[in-house]
DNA sequence: CGAGGGGTTGAAGATGGTCAAAGGAGGTGG
DNA sequence: CCACCTCCTTTGACCATCTTCAACCCCTCG
């Protein structure tokens, strides 16, 4: 989906792109502001909150390099929630007005239809996958639905803190089901970290 | 969203739609089968899962009435799990034929869009929920994301069972939840059911 | 060289899950 | 109209599990 996301940026008209960097804490946009631009993250990472009557803040979904987010502005006129930088970001300024009127691109349509397809699914697999009370399970379907190279091994290519963040477990819970998974023969890890740096998995 | 449903059954050329039925247990696609329809659920409920290399099966997503799924059937050109019945369902057949071609109608892709977008939305913010370790701050942030009424009140629509599977919880945490907030005087709830059924909340 | 981050393991405690039990509402068949 | 059944609701008690806190190693980078 990465080549899907370069696609669609190859084919975004040029005049409609650019670029934004904010600082860690700086805000991209607010709530209550017109809607004109979906954004693409290059490097960094943005938080999206929406303010509650009450002045409290709920987290809605943070956005790390390589997404994409605020699709919302295909439908509303004006975002629903802040974005704010998480730390200092680089994002790319997709401005929404090519996607409306009669003479928009059918092709960019179709590209995009795709993108959030996906998306949906690879959304609904995680949270299907957070349903999986146990850590072990949990750890174990989501290793089992990454996909295996021809010599059925799995190349882990974000560190553990990274995926125990994606799955919903803390590090350490996913070190110590690792380490189980290991115990029971059920998994092997590639030790051999001779010149790579990518961890290797192999199922047993 | 459900409105925004309605409006894709009515754009979709009547030539493309059937219907089906299918009984508890029965398949309605397997894993490998050419891909080439979505389908929206107008009653019962369907599981997705893909059967994995060793014949064992991860869960991707159950479906429940009033949803779509299956949008994979823009890009891919097989299904890459079973849709299998988890009751008797009564299911929308929506062919995608019509949304490749040159022919294809845009107003139709753009509709797609914003409904898919608006699901990579509500995902996600599903997603950020689960985040939320504690059981109480978990179902209050959930609260709190519902629509309120002019009169600063919730209407809960879904019986709490279902709620508590959505967010991740046993019901038993729920209502120990609710309990508590209520307790601590965080919530209100609607003791007063004399005519309408639907429960009512209001935030303190 | 010191700081920071990832990785790893241990011990203790908190919290949600599970099991159990019971009331109420709605539906169905006799 | 009543018996019966199912599902939602609600609460208690106990237990398994995950989180938290803590400490340590190793590596990289400024």
């Amino acid at each position: 989906m990465e080549t899907q996301l370069q696609q669609l940026i190859e084919h975004w008209p040029e005049e409609a792109l650019s670029y934004r960097r904010v600082g860690a804490g700086e805000m991209l946009f607010r709530q209550g502001q017109p809607a004109n631009a979906i954004y693409a993250i290059r490097s960094g990472s943005i938080r999206m909150e929406r303010d509650l009557e009450d002045g409290s803040t709920v987290v809605l979904h943070t956005a790390r390099a390589g997404e994409t987010f605020a699709e919302a502005a295909f439908n509303a006129s004006h975002y629903h929630c802040n974005a704010v930088a998480v730390s200092d970001s680089d994002v790319l300024v997709l401005a929404s007005k090519v996607l409306n009127g009669e003479t928009a691109d059918l092709a960019l349509h179709k590209l995009l239809n795709t993108i959030l397809a996906n998306q949906v699914r690879e959304l609904r697999t995680l949270v299907s996958l957070r349903d999986i009370r146990g850590a072990e399970d949990r750890l174990l379907a989501w290793i089992q639905l990454q996909p295996q190279t021809r010599a059925g091994e799995i190349v882990i290519s974000q560190t553990w803190t990274v995926i125990a963040q994606a799955i919903g477990l803390t590090r350490e819970s996913v070190y110590r089901a690792l380490s189980n998974l290991v115990r029971k023969r059920v998994i092997e890890r590639s030790t051999a970290q001779s010149d790579d740096r990518t961890e290797r998995l192999r199922l047993l």
